[in-house]
DNA sequence: TCTGGGGTCCTAGGACCC
DNA sequence: TCTGGGGTCCTAGGACCC
């Protein structure tokens, strides 16, 4: 399934191309931290109930791999370096790596911080093909960015994906063996490889569908192929069934999607000690509040979905949503919908974790009706004016709109005032008129 | 002392409209 | 007056990805 010269692929045979960082958090911190090289070294939460992000092929050598729990990780590996991780300088990093991806094409699809699709078929010119694209992107990686990766070539987005991890370095019990760094899987290889594959290989098939498919005998992918899509999809559902029968075939139709924007934005915390009132948890979500207002901010977009989701002892988890008329972005207005959710949740056990999302994403528009609460009082004269020009008194009084049908919804005392916040959550006064909401509130684009 | 935090997508049921 | 089907939106839950 590797290249061989003289066969070297055209774009129509590997028109795309999947680069994956090897152990990306880590190795950004081992290069800030040259002491830390040649030592076993994670990633991730330090806590009782932290996992480990990442892990350094040293730290691979005693079992150790991200998603397992940092204690279980620590028993492994007795003298483990975990560090809590800076994600602000993986961004940078993240970035410059993907600005090296988009010198091949526009058409880049990340997938997370560290990994990247590339769809090729956008290149006019035939030279350089696809392999030497591949070796100049390694190259450029490691001479710029001072990281390592691997790339996969294929004709579809699942087996770019398979052979970039076939071409990683390979731990063992002897040690670290260095990978191949560009793996090509020809047409007519990706039948036969496609055959030794578990169901568990396949993007998309996590434990609980491999178990549901294990029930039903099926084990590898080629157990899949002879499977009548309608019979499986009343197991695991039309679409999955659908895409299950597909790649059993060899096909994926996903498309390199370039520009995906986000369509929701959140902030969770799992607590090292579970919380066991309402009171905690209404403290925690003035933090989660803050901080997805922030993001929303800094993405320039409203929300009109806010939900709330607890997590018990049990793992089990509960949510509740509230889709509005009009899109937020502020930390009242979440912190207001997000208390009156959390309230309607029973605690009949402890929680472990508390998760503050918005969704229903749209673009900060000039016409868009927001809360703005955080202005402050010192409104100036002139600007105030400048409110009272005549748009702007149509987007107050659909704001007056907004506001009236936040309280109608979650209370009298639902949303605060900045002031209220600065001082630390004093609760609204519950009276007439203006004052909750005077000089504090204005529209939209400020 | 097992299992994070950032997200995406799918499903099912109910409400509502035509 | 009764009945039905399709489309869309919303809510809750779950699985999966890195």
């Amino acid at each position: 399934m590797s290249s061989s010269p003289g066969s070297a692929p055209s774009v129509q045979d590997a028109p795309v191309l999947h680069v994956d960082l090897d152990a990306f958090f880590a190795s950004v911190e081992l290069l800030d931290d040259p002491s830390l090289v040649g030592r076993a070294v994670v990633v991730g939460g330090a806590g009782a109930r932290g996992v480990v992000a990442s892990a350094t092929y040293e730290a691979r050598r005693f079992g150790v791999h991200s998603g397992m729990a940092t204690a279980l990780a620590r028993r492994a590996c007795p003298d483990l370096v975990v560090l809590a991780g800076r994600f602000d300088r993986y961004e940078e990093f993240s970035r410059r790596f993907r600005s090296l991806v988009l010198d091949l094409t526009p058409v880049v699809e990340p997938l997370g911080l560290d990994e990247a699709f590339a769809d090729l078929r956008g290149r006019r010119r035939l030279q350089p093909g696809p392999l030497d694209l591949a070796a100049d992107l390694r190259a450029r990686i490691r001479d710029e960015l001072h990281l390592e990766c691997a790339v996969g070539l294929a004709r579809t987005k699942l087996f770019a994906k398979l052979a970039s991890k076939r071409a990683k370095p390979h731990v063992s019990a002897g040690g670290v063996e260095p990978g191949v760094g560009v793996l090509w899987v020809s047409p007519t290889l990706e039948a036969s490889w496609l055959q030794t594959l578990p169901v568990s290989a396949l993007f998309g098939v996590g434990p609980a569908t491999a178990a549901k498919l294990a029930r039903l005998g099926l084990r590898a992918v080629r157990d899949l192929a002879g499977v009548d899509r309608h019979v499986l999809a009343a197991h695991v559902g039309p679409a999955m069934a659908a895409q299950l029968v597909a790649y059993a075939h060899g096909e994926d139709p996903r498309e390199v999607v370039a520009d995906r924007t986000a369509k929701s934005v959140g902030h969770d915390q799992t607590f090292a000690v579970s919380r066991q009132t309402h009171t905690e948890l209404r403290e925690d979500l003035r933090t989660h509040a803050t901080v997805v207002a922030t993001a929303l901010r800094q993405r320039g977009v409203v929300a009109r979905t806010v939900s709330v989701v607890v997590r018990f002892d049990d793992r089990t988890s509960v949510s509740r949503s509230e889709t509005l008329d009009f899109g937020v972005d502020d930390v009242a207005a979440l912190r207001a919908v997000g208390t009156a959710l959390l309230d309607t949740i029973p605690l009949a056990q402890a929680v472990r974790l508390l998760g503050l999302y918005a969704g229903g994403l749209r673009a900060r528009a000039g016409s868009t009706i927001q809360l703005s609460l955080d202005v402050g009082g010192a409104a100036e004269p002139a600007r105030a004016a400048a409110d009272l020009s005549r748009e702007h008194q149509s987007e107050r009084a659909a704001l007056r709109d907004a506001i009236d049908e936040i309280r109608r919804r979650f209370g009298r005392t639902a949303l605060a005032t900045a002031a209220d916040l600065r001082q630390g959550g004093v609760e609204v006064p519950r009276q007439r008129g203006r004052a909750a909401f005077g000089p504090d509130v204005e529209a939209s684009d400020r």
